[in-house]
DNA sequence: TACCCCATGTAATCAGTTACATGATTAT
DNA sequence: ATAATCATGTAACTGATTACATGGGGTA
């Protein structure tokens, strides 16, 4: 009952209490700002596995502040568990995108509707990566530079250009409406 | 107890179907080779999928022939069925990728084994981009070119080559083991 | 006082993964 | 005969998502 092995997402909330205390609630918008675009986390997750890694001994809960607010910090287990996942192999990404379902499956789509599809999806993106290169423009958040979160931030930026050339580079049968005539 | 939303893995399956009956030996093959690389889907999910849709009415079990084989088709509900699965609004892709936790955390990762994942997982996509590379020398399949699969592998090289662009791009923290002197 | 946001938590469901059990057919 | 592969299916579990319930505290 002792070294069950940690899932990537508990792992991440041990990471972030390495820093001091935090509540579920200060966690969630955490995970949210720093690794919510690669890995997504709800809010039902970190309550449920702050409750389960308390049981076990990773974390401990704190007094109640005002608001009901309960601090949760790291111990020592929880540290020794946080390395030993660090030294467990390390998954390939999953990567799940509707998208190129539906344009696989392109020949049975309309091709207006297709056009229609894949032209929200190249707004998405280049929403995300505007969004991306703000971040890099306002620089690391508390000015010290970190050349961890500066990887991470790049690597998004990297992906949605290749995801944008992607888009541009698509075949009229794919992009263009039907022209009308 | 009609019209439930189906999910987007049976949404590929009633896709496959399209071209003729399969079993669910054969649409595990064909979902791994076709929309694999960007949409796993377990030998599990097929046949659960399978037995719903049946029960739905979305698709029809045929006889069961040698080795037990049992083909489904597509029924005139299980097209109509899937052509509001593409009339519905596309879900953004979700990406999870562990190494990317892995690299945030990255001060609190031994430098030698920060730089021994990294270099695993830089080898996984230099045999990935390889494999896409020898798909698009070996052409379409049946000797049609098809539009919607080459996009799809399309998206796959650029994907790897961006991925392995950030990879060289990372800094010695992260990518490079301790000089030992 | 009324309203909005903060904050925790539960319930229900859906989706995905792993592992296993079973038997048929083909090839050696 | 036996080993390998084809083929279907079930069980158990883990993880992720959505929705909802509850109440505190600050502000207009």
């Amino acid at each position: 009952m002792c070294a069950a092995k940690i899932n990537a997402t508990a792992a991440s909330l041990l990471g972030f209490l390495h820093d001091g205390p935090k509540t579920g609630w200060d966690l969630v918008a955490m995970a949210q700002e720093r690794i919510g675009d690669f890995w997504s986390i709800t809010q039902s997750q970190v309550y449920r596995e702050l409750t389960a890694m308390a049981q076990e001994g990773l974390v401990e809960a704190g007094e109640r502040g005002p608001r009901d607010r309960r601090p949760y910090s790291i111990t020592a287990m929880g540290r020794q568990r946080f390395a030993d996942w660090l030294d467990e192999d390390v998954a390939e990404e999953t990567t799940r995108f509707p998208l190129l379902l539906v344009v696989m499956f392109g020949r049975h789509v309309p091709r207006d509707r297709l056009a229609e599809v894949v032209e929200q999806h190249r707004q998405i993106h280049l929403d995300r990566l505007a969004g991306y290169e703000k971040d890099l423009a306002r620089g690391p958040r508390d000015g010290t530079p970190d050349p961890y979160a500066y990887a991470t931030l790049d690597f998004g930026l990297r992906y949605e250009r290749a995801v944008l050339d992607w888009f541009d580079a698509l075949p009229a049968e794919i992009r263009a409406t039907e022209p009308d005539h």
